[in-house]
DNA sequence: CCTATGTCAGCACGACTGATATTC
DNA sequence: CGAATATCAGTCGTGCTGACATAG
């Protein structure tokens, strides 16, 4: 592996653990925290299983199942079962869940969008451009088994 | 104008929400953890500090004296006083926590570049070519008072 | 009988707040 | 004396593994 890569892999590190800090500075009082908040955007367009909500957040079962059972005490899902697969359980949205995503989801953003206003049109739309790959690079990692 | 600054933060927070999980899969087995490694890449040119130390690092200052324990525990790290101060704690690398440092960061700069290596040399560019604007967004969030 | 799915129990890590020396 | 620095004690959130019940 080139040299290049390996200095760019560095200074992109960089930067990712310092976003790791700051999405975790981000996560206020009285607000869901962004694993809840990621939770119920992925079951806002359509209920979905514990384990593809597992699978899809890069956690166990275990763990989604805990969360969902907190969610659920919050009232903001509801867990309802597959008429075809009775082992199966499904996570859905309730209204007031809805609300507070859609809430939660608009306070982030303002907060985001503030931040953004401070760098100059030409820093975002670096920005913007280079979200594709990132997301392609994302995959990528996730991809990759767990070191040994 | 706001809506695309309101849409832009929801299309970056997606990739970092991703970001933050991805990172957390990269911790592995007898590795330092991506914090314990931030840690001693702050420390790796002078002594520190406890309390910059936090600072830095985006915690409280107890949260960094636990870390540093642990380090100081594994070896890793040495406490010092500092002349000038006898309230300040320097933290300073042990031969072995240089070796450890340099280490780990070659590894996971080998996974992450493994991982740009998939990427076209387009894709790559518009990463390099971000880091400087979102670091800057970094700073810009971090700055802000957590929320109310 | 074996596998898949979800839950429970118990544990580890890493952050936090509040209280407490010690030093400036 | 009040402020700054670091530590200790106790708590909480959120991940994990292993064991288990139930259904396919």
């Amino acid at each position: 592996m080139s040299d290049d890569l390996q200095e760019l892999a560095g200074r992109y590190r960089d930067i990712l653990r310092q976003a790791v800090y700051l999405v975790r500075s981000m996560d206020a009082e009285g607000e869901l925290s962004i694993g809840q908040l990621s939770t119920l955007n992925m079951i806002a367009a359509d209920p979905m299983r514990v384990s593809d909500i597992a699978r899809n957040a890069g956690i166990r079962v275990p763990s989604a199942t805990e969360q969902i059972i907190k969610l659920e005490a919050a009232g903001l899902v509801k867990r309802i079962s597959d008429a075809s697969d009775a082992r199966v359980v499904l996570v859905e949205l309730t209204n007031e869940g809805r609300a507070k995503l859609t809430e939660s989801n608009a306070f982030r953003n303002t907060v985001m969008a503030s931040a953004l206003h401070t760098l100059t049109p030409d820093e975002r739309s670096s920005i913007a451009a280079a979200i594709p790959a990132i997301a392609k690079l994302n995959t990528a990692l996730t991809r990759q088994p767990a070191v040994t």
